[in-house]
RNA sequence: GGCGGCGUCGCCAAGUGGUAAGGCAAAGGUCUGCAAAACCUUUAUUCACCGGUUCAAAUCCGGUCGCCGCCUCCA
């Protein structure tokens, strides 16, 4: 089977054929650095981050480019209400950026080209533009003419006219047409600006991905991918851009990621209703928030609400409570008679790779590979529980699937010990009550049980209960966790 | 107003022509001094509603209702 992607530019699903046989370019836009990112961003980046690392999995050597925007209106008035360079803002979020995607997991990709290292490239790329009769300059500002591109809007099927009806666009003085867009700024004092043919200035948004990407990927790539909010206008006028520059095809395949809601709501910065990436991993460790995002398909809605993303952790936390028995089933030694293999788990052991790429395949289900994986951890708690000592080696073989799984996904990457003690300890924070006492009351409970004083045991029992704190006894003694 | 998407068990979520994955929650059982975890069993004859096409539809077509997104900066 096949790689299948849903492109945006057909809306369909598309049979993946990348321009050079065992190939992949892919750019994807990163952020604007003038805040700090939230929800919203975090799942734009994992779900590249998995298409990345699947697209690598699956043998392609992939060169993958992510920007960032370091120079525009809202960073410049951070910067102004801060009374310092724009460039200490921008470059202190991107090295916010840069700690929230590590603190997620994410692979970095091949090259992170900033907008102001490009200014050479964009103004080439302008002048162009303004030779081939695709732009004009106007008083400083450089503007793309819409109306001399035939296929604008064919990415988000949208026409002209009615766009004109809807008429919330500013009309410009200096643009021939109001839906012309900025390929170049003229600088207003106290702006940071840059000489160029047309005088001091500073780019418009889009022309540093068209700039960038024919750079580092060539005129014609892969994959480009971002938010559906960049469909229209930003990545519209990407491919206006770079077709009418280079008079060829920009990227074969579009990919956007769905939103985060809140409530059902798009979660975004003019709404107010957003969460950034910290505040979320104050409360929640990372890799459950990497999980419950890849929950669900990239391109369908995703909501955001604590009970999901508690469900989440008690789904991760499930996988993992695997992984530790099957780790101390292992610790037994060999397998200790050659008993028959449990069938059914011999089944999905074998075909979990295949289950897993079959969903992949599928425009990246990972909500249907991660069923398959809980079909298969379903299989190995059963054959732990039955304590089989003669299934080892297949235990061993079906974690190790398991764990294959997790590296594409970007989870399950930690030890199922430093998963439980991260949880724990994340929580035990929040306690009323300190680990020493915990340990105190649980030293009296042993004595008690040793005494036979269930009584007293029971007591105890239900006293950290009450305080959100399960005992958990086992052969080797007992330990506790939060719930 | 234009364009696009969505509506599947109490909740989350796969499934886009062949007779409803998976997770969470819940109930019963096994295990346990009692618990927890884990295992076993149960939980949607039905996929917003109404028509139509088909041997066959959650999946295709038409209509209705509801929700959301884009059309302005936005992942």
């Amino acid at each position: 089977m096949t790689l299948r992607v849903y492109n945006t530019l057909s809306g369909t699903k598309e049979e993946f054929t990348p321009l050079v046989p065992g190939k992949v370019s892919m750019y994807v836009c990163g952020v604007t650095v003038y805040d700090h990112c939230h929800i919203g961003h975090a799942r734009a980046n994992v779900v590249f981050d998995m298409i990345y690392r699947y697209l690598c999995h699956a043998g392609y050597e992939v060169t993958y480019v992510r920007n960032y925007t370091d120079v525009d209106d809202k960073i410049i008035n951070r910067a102004n209400q801060e009374g310092v360079p724009f460039n200490v803002i921008s470059e202190r979020f991107i090295a916010e950026f840069d700690r929230d995607m590590a603190a997620l997991g994410l692979a970095l990709p091949t090259h992170q080209p900033k907008a102001t290292e490009h200014i050479a490239e964009m103004t080439a790329v302008i002048s162009r533009l303004i030779e081939k009769g695709y732009a004009y300059a106007a008083d400083g500002d450089v503007y793309f003419c819409v109306e001399e591109f035939a296929p604008y809007l064919k990415l988000s099927k949208r026409n002209l006219d009615e766009m004109q009806a809807g008429a919330r666009i500013e009309v410009g003085e200096k643009k021939r047409h109001p839906m012309d867009f900025a390929l170049w700024k003229g600088s207003k004092p106290g702006e940071p600006f840059w000489e160029s043919p047309w005088g001091k200035g500073r780019p418009g948004w889009h022309i540093e991905c068209s700039a960038m990407s024919m750079k580092y990927l060539g005129e014609t790539f892969d994959i480009h991918g971002g938010g559906k909010d960049l469909v229209f206008p930003h990545h519209e006028n990407e491919i206006a851009q770079s077709e009418a520059a280079n008079g060829k095809p920009f990227a074969h395949y579009w990919i956007h990621n769905g939103f985060v809601n809140i409530n059902a709501e798009k979660m975004s910065k003019s709404l107010g209703n957003f969460f950034t990436i910290k505040e979320v991993l104050e409360k929640y460790d990372a890799e459950v928030l990497r999980f419950f995002l890849l929950s669900a398909h990239y391109r369908s809605p995703i909501d955001f609400s604590d009970q999901n993303l508690r469900e989440a952790e008690t789904g991760l936390e499930r996988i993992y409570t695997t992984l530790a028995g099957i780790d101390e089933e292992l610790a037994k030694g060999e397998d200790s008679t050659a008993g028959e293999a449990d069938h059914e788990l011999v089944g999905k052991t074998a075909t979990l790779a295949d289950r897993f790429r079959e969903a992949m395949d599928d425009d990246f289900n990972t909500a249907q590979a991660l069923g398959f994986v809980f079909d298969l951890v379903r299989s190995a708690n059963r054959v732990l529980a039955e304590g089989r000592g003669d299934n080892r080696a297949l235990l061993a073989e079906a974690r190790d699937r398991i764990r294959e799984v997790g590296t594409v996904l970007g989870i399950f990457t930690s030890g199922p010990r430093a998963f439980a003690e991260r949880l724990k300890s994340r929580k035990a924070a929040e306690l009323p009550i300190s680990p020493e006492e915990i340990g105190r009351l649980i030293e009296e409970r042993i004595a008690a049980r040793a005494a036979r004083d269930f009584r007293r045991a029971d007591e105890i029992r239900d006293t950290l209960a009450e305080q959100g704190i399960m005992l958990l006894d086992s052969p080797q003694g007992t330990t506790w966790k939060v719930k």
